[in-house]
Order: C-alpha cells, then sequence, then structure tokens
DNA sequence: ACAAAAGTGTTGAGAGTACACCCATGC
DNA sequence: GCATGGGTGTACTCTCAACACTTTTGT
C-alpha cells in the first residue's frame, strides 16, 4: 500500500481506513401520457433503511470503471441497459450513511420513454417509478442527489440537446417539444421551438410519418450522427 | 461492513477490497505581468513518479468530508489556504495509479494573484507554478485533469462571474479584463466588457482608485455581497 | 507636453419573442 | 364534415459586435 501523494495519513490506523466507494445512478424517464417525469427507485432490503426507497447503485469493484460500476448496478438491479449516462457529482459527507463512511459518485441516465414498461418489472427487488415532482422518503440524502440531479438535467436541456435522449431513435417534433416541456415545467411556443431545433441542425428527417394516432401524421426526425450535442452561442429556451 | 445497496459485490474476497479514495486540486492563479494563468504543482517524493511534478492531494480521512480533505492537503502541501474551490469531477479509471486502485475527487481552486509570492516555497516539497500552456510531464493522469479544470474555468467564465477569485479583494476594471483574456486567451473589447459587467449589477465602486502604477487611476471595484455570480440569461462572451 | 492607462456612445446586424391560421388524416 | 394534432411566417424588441477619441494622472 502506497501514498498516491504526499500527505501523511492514515499512520495512526493499522488496517488503513478506507472509505467505501459506491455509486448511485438517477435514471429519468418521461411518462407522456401523464406529462411526467420518473425517477426509478429500487426497495431496500438490507439495513439501514430497510424497506425504504432508493437510488439504484452500490459498490464499486477494485478493478472496474467508475462508468462500469454504474452501468453493472443499474443493469443488475433494474434490467435497464444501453442508456445515456454522465457522471453528476461526488457525494461524500462523512454521515450521510450512518453505519460507516460511504462515498458515493452520483450518475445520472436517460432512458427513452418507450423502453421502460418491459423493463421494470425485473428480478429480486421491487421497482418502480416515483415522479421527481413529488418523491417519496428517502434513504441516505438520495433526496438532495436526485434534485441535484434534476437541476443538471433542466440545465443541460438549456444548452445541449441532451432532450433526445429521452425519446426513441425516430421521433417527432412534437415529441421533442413534449420532453422540453415536461422537464422544464414551462410550456413552449411550437414555431419558436421548431425553428430553433431545426436551425440548430442536429437533426433531420427520416422521410417517414409517425402513423399512430388522431390527427395529421407528424413526419419523423432522427438525430444527426456526428453532430454536435452543443448549441452555439446562445441559450436555448428564454 | 454492510451494503450500501443491493447488488452483491465483493462475496470473494475476505477483507473487502477497497479502492483507496484520494483528492487533487488544481489551483490556479493568474500571473498578470506575464500574462499567463498557472497551476500549482508540486514535486513527488514517494513512488509511484518520485521526482516528477504532480497536483498536490491525498487520501481523504475517514472522517472528514471531501472539501475538507481538498482544503487540508493542498494547505498542508503547499500553504495555501483560503481559496475559491469547488468539486470539478470524479477519476476513477483502474489503471491511473500504477500500483493499487485509486479514486480521485478532483477539485478546482482559484487563487488571487496578490497572494501568490509569499505563499509559494512553503514546506517540506518542492511546489512550483507553472503555465497551462506548457506543462511539463505530470504524474498519474494528472495532465488530464488539469486540461479538464482549464476547460472548466473558461466555460464557467462565460456565464458567471468566478474572474473575481483570482483578484484581490478590490481590483480595477482593467485587471478583471486581463483575467478574462488570460484565461480565454482572447482579446476582448473594452467598452463591451465593462459594459456587459456593469449591467450585470455584481460588482460596485469602493470610491477609492488604484494609485500605484502609470497613467490615470482607475477606480476600484469590490464584488457586491449578496450578488448572485450567476449571469442572467447568455453568455458572457462571444 | 508627452507618455500611459482610464474612461466613454453609437450604429448596424442578428436573435429572441409574441402571436393566429391553414393542412392532412381518421372516423 | 368534423375532430385532432401537424405545420407554417412576420413584425417588434433587444442584445451583440464593431469601432476611436477624450480624460486624468506622473514625469
Amino acid at each position: 500500500m502506497m501514498q498516491h501523494s504526499l500527505s501523511s495519513v492514515n499512520h495512526h490506523s493499522t488496517h488503513y481506513d478506507k472509505p467505501s466507494v459506491t455509486t448511485d445512478i438517477v435514471v429519468f424517464s418521461l411518462f407522456v401520457p401523464d406529462h411526467d417525469l420518473r425517477v426509478l427507485l429500487i426497495k431496500r432490503l438490507q439495513e439501514p433503511f430497510a424497506g425504504m426507497w432508493a437510488l439504484p447503485g452500490g459498490f464499486v469493484n477494485i478493478d472496474e470503471s467508475l462508468e462500469d460500476a454504474a452501468a453493472r448496478e443499474l443493469e443488475e438491479e433494474t434490467g435497464v441497459t444501453d442508456v445515456f449516462m454522465e457522471q453528476l457529482y461526488t457525494f461524500g459527507n462523512p454521515n450521510r450513511d450512518p453505519r460507516t463512511r460511504v462515498i458515493t459518485v452520483a450518475y445520472f441516465a436517460l432512458v427513452p420513454f418507450t423502453s421502460v414498461q418491459h423493463r421494470a418489472g425485473s428480478d429480486a427487488a421491487e421497482t418502480a417509478w416515483f415522479s421527481v415532482f413529488d418523491l417519496p422518503d428517502l434513504a441516505f440524502d438520495h433526496h438532495e442527489i436526485i434534485t441535484y440531479a434534476l437541476q443538471r438535467l433542466r440545465y443541460k436541456l438549456e444548452y445541449t440537446m441532451v432532450g433526445f435522449e429521452l425519446l426513441p431513435d425516430e421521433f417527432t417534433l412534437s415529441q421533442l417539444q413534449q420532453a422540453y416541456e415536461i422537464t422544464l415545467q414551462e410550456p413552449l411556443d411550437k414555431r419558436n421551438f421548431r425553428r430553433k431545433i431545426l436551425s440548430a441542425e442536429i437533426i433531420e428527417e427520416t422521410g417517414r410519418k409517425r402513423q399512430e394516432g388522431e390527427g395529421r401524421p407528424a413526419k419523423l426526425y432522427r438525430y444527426r450522427q456526428g453532430a454536435v450535442a452543443e448549441v452555439k452561442t446562445r441559450r436555448l429556451f428564454p
């Protein structure tokens, strides 16, 4: 065991007391018919906080990267796979876990609303989707983590195009607008929205049209491969 | 020892192989006469990478927060204290330390250029300021961390007012503009800069003027206590 | 009086915002 | 033919970008 750097630490404890490291993942998905943005939670089986709802997550293995750990835990606990994932923040308050010192690297993930239903009830643990706007009591500091994740998601929507990650591969402009409206919780002007999205040139028509549903069929769009999701100079919405 | 979450991990290793957790701090400061932005580095004494330059940092104690750990390490190793600090990113690649698994929570810090000289040569280890635009070979992935920190600093300058943190308590508008020009590495228009900064209403005149130096004395400004450093709707500079 | 830095306004271009009607389809 | 959602254009305002000269001090 050696020092990563110069400081003199851990001289007193013989077995090098180390914090544990976990990842927790805030998985967002849209529930379009309900006009709701929801987070995937699991019911804890172990103490502490047994029986309480918590974010999916768990210990980082000694030989896997943080991203791998997050993806693995997410799949093990919820069956959700192939999602957009991004590191959020590392929460390391000494008292965030009442028993031992646990530092958690939080990730946030976005899954298309179409691929949600069949993935939900997966395996051992009970999982459920909760509205981010009406959360139950949560284990640890998970409420704080979700609040932070929501803030980040909204922020990212304003200057990038992550909105796609909440939609299926092919989507209509109305769906995209709804994704924005639901997460930002404010109505957007249809014409301005379309103009801005299209002028950013990061989506393209597929040629196909959506058939299900009422009314005039809508053009389907896809994310343009190779397009940079960053939106040039301005915020995306006022 | 208990599970933070539901996953089943570490069943095989009897003594629960845990990664080590460190913090590393990227301390930026302006060197105005040289028109340079520099980072504080220390020469490593221990293996691995003994004799190489590296970021200040070290292990997180079992009972201290990440921020506290970063501040403590920074003071222990460089004598630098009372700085603006913000969490940057957590680097957890399994091979970033060739000997054991070390996850590092990186912070970036800004210190006023006026309080740099007397703090430099502090104690045990050799420390020095290096231009971020011309770095030596660095231990671990510290080059990557600094690159990321610089990107974040520039980004923050564009929509917040962190520029102040690189300046003394009272400063002139020209100094503030220089801070921006040095870190962004591009010239800015004096009139547009002043108009934008002043209309944001986050600094105020002190009434005093700077006396040293040539030319017409400049008004001194200070950060307005209670002002939100976020700049309203637009990017700060083109 | 001159060197050196501080300070100050205007104009044209582009982006943002607000706003209302016709179109294509299924029933 | 009507209900339902899809799709389109224009005028006003505001912010941004470019640009050059006068003022105050020390020597």
